[in-house]
DNA sequence: AACTATTTATAAGA
DNA sequence: TTCTTATAAATAGTT
């Protein structure tokens, strides 16, 4: 608009754009300062440059926030409570959700039966004892499970028991027999000279199966739950 | 601008200052479009004129409701996503109890069992056999209710057969004992007449119990479970 | 940032 | 509201 017409166009050259948007922005500022003295009106403009750079031009006495809300009521669009209801909206359906699963819940536990009909009643009342027994099942099958694992390990236990047994009978003949120093864990040599050979089985069996690999501990907790 | 120079101050004549108000507003959004198509900028205008009716501007490819978001960003103040943010949090929650809620209901179907250890298999039996138990115990009193209510209706229905089998027999010695015209429902006088008293009963309680009162329809119904 | 030739916006009038 | 037009204001290119 001076010293030579320009297009309408983007300006390629980096630098003369942002001069450009400097100068009309100041000059779009000021058409809007006046624009708000001259007719009473309110303006808000956000501008957001091609480096990211944000400005704002407001009217005195006013927000840019109020308005905005004026824009979204006269708009009925409502940017946010649109966006905002629907979310509500989800959290209300949720809501009901979690109450029918809530009841569902509470009526296979026996609660909240009060307007339950005959025909519910009876069905809810098949459907437990069919789930029940699909429970059972599982449960005995992980007995059946447990009880393997454990007959495995009897047997590597017995296992450990018979060269344990031989390893003291070969020391009984010869008391010079592979002795080596242990460390500090004298339990079965010291216990099973004063014991024979029956009590170390006894011993090895119950208080020390924790040291056992595969980790057994809580596996042979759960067995006293079968006796 | 033109014409003569003007104060900028607000127009005090209405019509010039609305007139003044389009043509700047006009002037203004085109700047902004120039600037934003030279400058590669984003340009949101909101407008509230004197008389309170709204205009924006907004650059394409753009909504009014991203650059106030923008805006809000760049400020740190974000008026809204606060309570929005609250919001989504809330809904997530929701979301994560709705999905125990369905894993408990799924168990106790005897679904989704194969995370569950052996002890909690073991106290979800007791507890569904437990609940099987107060859910049969319903039933059962809900049987023993209705067979109440059966009874106290077969009661009703005797005693209705009894004044109906009294009135025939009255007929019987005098014909013309109480005869009235009913409407269109003959079907007691006329079925009695021709089948004698026994009759009467069985027409009464079978194809006729609907007639009862106390709405009995829906609870003879379910009778039919009982037998 | 300042200058300035030129374009553009617009006030007043129709 | 739109058009016209004289004139003020904005600004592109330059320094």
């Amino acid at each position: 608009m001076a010293r030579g017409k320009i297009q309408i166009k983007r300006i390629e050259n980096t630098t003369n754009r942002q001069v450009t948007y400097s100068k009309r922005r100041n000059g779009l500022f000021k058409k809007a300062n006046e624009l708000t003295v001259l007719c009473d009106a309110k303006v808000s403009i956000i501008m957001l440059s091609s480096t990211e750079k944000l400005h704002e031009y407001i009217s005195p006495a006013t927000s840019t926030k109020q308005l905005f809300d004026l824009y979204q009521n006269a708009l009925g669009i409502d940017l946010w409570s649109s966006h905002y209801e629907k979310m509500q909206e989800h959290l209300k359906k949720l809501k009901e959700v979690n109450r029918n699963l809530r009841r569902q819940i509470s009526q296979r536990m026996g609660e909240s039966l009060d307007g339950v009909s005959f025909e519910d009643l009876r069905s809810l009342e098949e459907d437990m004892e069919s789930s029940l027994k699909t429970i059972r099942e599982r449960k005995y099958k992980m007995i059946g499970n447990q009880i393997d694992t454990h007959k495995k390990k009897v047997r590597n236990v017995e296992e450990i028991h018979r060269s344990l047994l031989h390893e003291f009978n070969a020391i009984g003949e010869d008391p010079h027999y592979g002795l080596v120093d242990n460390g500090g864990d004298y339990d079965h040599s010291i216990i099973g000279y004063s014991n024979g050979g029956r009590g170390i089985l006894a011993l090895r069996l119950q208080p020390n199966h924790h040291n056992l690999h595969t980790g057994a501990g809580s596996d042979l907790t759960t067995f006293a739950l079968l006796e």
